[in-house]
This record gives structure tokens, C-alpha cells and sequence, in this order.
RNA sequence: GCCCCCAUCGUCUAGAGGCCCAGGACAUUGGAUUCUCAGUCCAAAGACAGGGGUUCAAAUCCCCUUGGGGGUACCA
């Protein structure tokens, strides 16, 4: 039997890691079983601008490289596959319940049950729906139905049974049907519940495996029921633990945000988001945030870290193996090694990550990485001009390691702004130029050494310098840091001699200059 | 309240009765390299929630406690 699995997001407007995580699982199981993984929109809900509000979420698919072989935009034998346009199937789903006697219209008005519910509460019990209108007669419901009297319909739960599953990370779970609730499963309004539609369209898509995170167990129940009464053999379920805040076992909501700014792991986040998206006048919002895929694409995370990440978010190989691209995971991944305890997302790891695979782009691909940030941020002409091209290649490959984010290329305005614009560093400009003594003589000095260079090259430049220093007797500390400030503006760095090829003479003497008169 | 799930270093995890006085990775700390930073290399510190069983033997099986989480909707 061809595997199939499923993704079933709502339209909400973004894409949240955690789903994302659950999605991947999905559709890492369909290709490792040569299976196909169907995209599936539950939009029950909300009828507007349901494509607005999809855009971001297969955006988030198509840039970490998740294709689906049924869906949105694809289409497929088994469509539409947008809830909202399955009222036909639900509506005969319904009618088969109905006639058989497995569920029946419930006439009984919301503030009724709403004080069947507090009454449980009070006597702590279990609450029970109460099955008055099983009392009617077929007579009494035609003549409601024809006054139009509005009803819910609900599933009629054989309460003398238990359901269970066997699921493959949780095991056998059992659950006592006596407990529970006959479910509604169609809305006084004629629509359909969760419960009831996903199990209509699991049906019908011929889902063979539903994996999704463990704050559906509970739901499975009913579910199980349903497919039963509908006469559907059961799907087997993977109940994945859910992705959790990091430092915490609570579940990864966009709600709770505020708290995770001040969580040490997150709070490297925060700081590259504020770094990176405030020169391209963006910033950390409800849809541009650590809980959504967007914000790590935008930062310029890799797609390999993020699926690295994700991957090893409840899941593991062995004891050793870390380092997984996607092609070698799915030929890798199975269920039964999926772990039962919540995961934190952990943002250290997934950096790690980050810098393990941007380590094996070439430095042509960090540049075209780079530079849609630096035209963004409007630091470059555009189009492009060849020698700013070059430019950025020579910048990157002095960058070396220290881009680890492509948005990181906007960490270096030094290169980009003009040299009576470039910024100092207040307190490095203080230690290096400012106190010490020597610094600004020595500086005018090693200037008159650099106007009267004829080669301006990284190793020229390196072995001049050495010379002089020796010449002079002085250390290398004595001058080095003064440079660094005073042509970069900063403490930290590429190599003195990368930045100084980079600038070129009349850049490196102009600020040299700037610093000397700033003192 | 009721139902269900979960529990190994700070974090992600390995461990399916002896290979474990518990292994790896990230983070942390110390050292080396260096003009700074980043990186790299070496090293250190760091966990089986508690209590009972079962067994010659338990991180691994069972029970209880504690703790954490999820669900309890005419949300998904």
C-alpha cells in the first residue's frame, strides 16, 4: 500500500516552526516510503482572503524545499482540497450517520447544555452530554426539523465500549467511551467540526498515516469513532511530541513571545533580527518573529540548518550523527525512532547548524546570498555593478566565518558607507586612539608609510607593516588597534590587512585622517 | 474536577536487563593558536525526579509519589 500523508494547516498568515516540524515528519515519511505527502487546507473557519493567508505558508514549504504531490496549486485526484469546498462530502458523510442511526439531531438550545456542563462541574464529575432528544419521537423531530427549530448534530457514542489505539510513538492508548461526550459534529449553521471533517477527508484521501503533534491525542477518540461509524479502516497514527519553548516543556506559541525575548537561548535571535532587519526597515512583529519560518529565511538561515534543526527535534538517528541533510534523513528517517517527550526548540543548535552548513557554501554562493540584503538595504547601485560585485566577493571571502547569516553581510556598513559618514565606536576609539599616547603620532607615522605604498595588497601590507614595526621596536599592539579603529570604525574584525586591501588607499588614509582630527 | 500523555547532563538526545560508576552534539568554563573578532585544536565540568518492588543483575520491567504537559468547545 502507497503511504500517503497529509499537512492540514489552517490559512492563518504565517507559518509557525512547530507546524513546520510537524509538516516536515510528514512529508519526510512519505518520501522514505516512496509515498506522496498531500497539502490540505482546513479553512472551515475563515472564508476571506484564505490565498493571502496562505501565501506565507507555502512560501515556508517552497523555500526549505518540501514539494507536495497534492494540494494547492497542484491539484490532484482527490480535490478540491480546500475544506471550505467539501461541504458535499461532509454533507453525505452526515446523511450516511444519520440514516444509520449513528448520530442524531441534538434540538437541545446552547444555554441548556452550557448548564448541564456548570452542574457537572459543581459536583465534580465528569460532564455527560444529556441525550434528550433521543426521547423525541421520529414524528416530534420531522415536525422541529420542517418548524425549522435549529439543532446541532451529534455522533452517538456507544458508551458501553472503550476505543484505543496502537500508536506508533505512544503505544497502545486507551480510552473509556463511557466518558465520553457524544461530539457535535456539525454546527447549528450546517458546517462541520474538526473532528468529524478531518476524518471525512483523511477518508477520502486515503491517507494511510497520520502524523501530527500530541496535543491531538486526546481528539483521536473521537476520531476513531468516526471512522468506525463511517465504516473506514482506522489510518495508523504517530503522535510526535509538540515543539516546545526552549527552556521550558510548554508548547511553542507566537502568544507568549514577550517572555521568549528574555530567554538567554532566544535572545541571540532577537539580537541578529534586530541587526538584519532594522537597515532593510523591517521589524520583529506578529508574522516576522523567532516562532515563524519566515523570520529565519529573511535572516538568511540556511534551508539545510533549519531542516537540520527540525529534524533533530524529536527525532534522532543514533548516538553520533548530527550533521543530516535532507536528502540523507529521509533516506534515514522512521517513526519509531521519534522520541515521546516534548522538544525545546533549541536555538544554539540550530546556529550550529547554521554554521556547518553555510561552511560548505562556496563563496560565490555566500555572495549571491548577500547580496539581495545589500540591495535591499539599498548599499548598492542596482543594478549591480561589476566592480561592487567584486567588491562583495572580496568582502566575503575576508568575512570567512564570521558570516554566518547571509543577513549578516549588514553587519559590515563600514565598507558601504562613505568615509566621513562611517561611525566610530565610541569606547573602542577611546581605548585604542584616545588614551594611549602613542597612538596618534605612531598613527600619522604608519599613514606616511601607506601613502608612499606602491602595492596595496593583504600581503604587501602584512610584511611592510611587520617591517616597520620592527624598524621602529615598537610591539605590533602598539599600532594595529589604532588602525583597526580608525579605518574601520570598529573593534572587531577581518583581518587588519584584508580590511585594509579592501578599503584601498584613498579610503584607508581619508579615515586615518578622520581619526586623528576626531581625537 | 475528569481523561490522556510525558520524565537521562543547562539544552537536543543515545540507551529496548548485564557492553553504562551512562555515550554524542550544542551551550558553558579553562588552555593553545592569532593583530581583534570569528574559527580551529585540546581539556574540564555536567544527568538516569523520589520511593518501593521484580531479578543474580535496572537508566532500562511493574507499582506508587512528585513534577511537567495536553485535552476537556456549535476552535483547529
Amino acid at each position: 500500500m502507497t503511504v500517503r500523508t497529509r499537512f492540514a494547516p489552517s490559512p492563518t498568515g504565517y507559518m509557525h516552526i512547530g507546524g513546520m516540524r510537524t509538516a516536515l515528519f510528514n512529508w519526510l515519511w512519505a518520501r522514505h516510503n516512496g509515498g506522496q505527502f498531500i497539502l490540505r487546507i482546513d479553512d472551515t473557519d475563515q472564508q476571506r482572503n484564505v490565498e493571502a493567508a496562505l501565501a506565507p505558508i507555502l512560501d515556508a514549504f517552497r523555500w526549505l524545499g518540501l514539494d507536495w504531490d497534492e494540494g494547492p496549486e497542484v491539484g490532484g485526484p482527490h480535490g478540491p482540497y480546500f475544506q471550505s469546498q467539501r461541504g458535499a462530502q461532509y454533507g453525505a458523510a452526515l446523511r450516511q450517520l444519520l440514516e444509520s442511526g449513528q448520530a442524531y439531531r441534538d434540538f437541545d438550545p446552547p444555554e441548556l447544555i452550557q448548564a448541564d456542563r456548570q452542574a457537572a462541574e459543581q459536583e465534580k464529575r465528569n460532564y455527560l452530554n444529556i441525550r434528550r432528544s433521543l426521547d423525541l419521537s421520529a414524528d416530534e423531530v420531522a415536525r422541529l426539523i420542517a418548524e425549522g427549530r435549529p439543532h446541532v448534530i451529534r455522533l452517538l457514542v456507544d458508551r458501553d465500549r472503550k476505543v484505543a489505539i496502537d500508536d506508533v510513538v505512544r503505544g497502545h492508548v486507551e480510552w473509556d467511551a463511557a466518558l465520553i461526550s457524544d461530539p457535535v459534529i456539525c454546527r447549528q449553521d450546517g458546517s462541520p467540526l474538526y473532528n468529524f471533517a478531518t476524518v471525512v477527508d483523511d477518508a477520502a484521501l486515503e491517507i494511510t498515516h497520520v502524523i501530527r503533534a500530541e496535543e491531538h491525542l486526546t481528539n483521536t477518540a473521537v476520531q476513531v469513532l468516526l471512522f468506525e461509524a463511517l465504516g473506514h479502516a482506522l489510518p495508523t497514527f504517530a503522535h510526535i511530541p509538540f515543539v516546545a519553548a526552549p527552556g521550558t516543556s510548554k508548547k511553542l506559541s507566537k502568544r507568549d513571545l514577550k517572555k521568549y525575548s528574555t530567554n538567554p537561548q532566544f535572545k541571540k535571535l532577537f539580537e541578529a533580527g534586530e541587526a538584519i532587519l532594522s537597515p532593510l526597515d523591517l521589524a520583529i512583529s506578529d508574522e516576522m518573529n523567532p516562532v515563524m519560518v519566515a523570520f529565519y529565511r529573511e535572516l538568511g538561515f540556511l534551508p539545510e540548518a533549519v531542516l537540520n534543526a527540525l529534524s533533530r527535534l524529536g527525532w534522532s538517528l543514533d548516538d553520533k550523527t548530527e550533521q543530516m541533510s535532507l536528502e540523507f534523513v529521509t533516506e534515514h528517517f522512521t517513526l519509531d525512532r521519534v522520541v515521546k517527550g516534548a522538544a525545546g526548540f533549541d536555538a544554539d543548535k540550530l546556529l550550529a547548524f547554521q554554521e556547518h552548513w553555510m561552511g560548505r557554501r562556496s563563496t560565490e554562493e555566500r555572495v549571491a546570498g548577500c547580496l539581495p540584503y545589500l540591495l535591499r538595504a539599498g548599499w548598492l547601485s542596482d543594478p549591480i555593478r561589476e566592480d561592487q560585485r567584486e567588491f562583495v566577493g572580496r568582502l566575503v571571502s575576508a568575512l570567512g566565518d564570521r558570516l554566518k547569516l547571509f543577513g549578516d553581510i549588514l553587519r559590515y556598513d563600514e565598507y558601504f558607507v562613505d568615509d566621513d559618514q562611517m561611525p566610530f565606536d565610541e569606547k573602542a576609539f577611546d581605548k585604542r586612539i584616545r588614551k594611549p599616547e602613542d597612538a596618534v603620532p605612531l598613527l600619522r607615522e604608519y599613514r606616511a608609510q601607506l601613502a608612499a605604498a606602491e602595492t596595496f595588497d593583504a600581503p604587501s601590507l602584512d610584511a611592510a607593516l611587520h617591517a616597520w614595526v620592527e624598524s621602529k621596536g615598537i610591539q605590533m599592539g602598539q599600532i594595529i588597534h589604532a588602525l583597526r579603529v580608525a579605518t574601520t570604525g570598529k573593534p572587531a574584525g577581518p583581518g587588519m590587512f584584508d580590511c585594509l586591501a579592501l578599503l584601498g588607499k584613498e579610503r584607508c588614509l581619508a579615515r586615518i585622517d578622520r581619526a586623528i582630527n576626531a581625537v
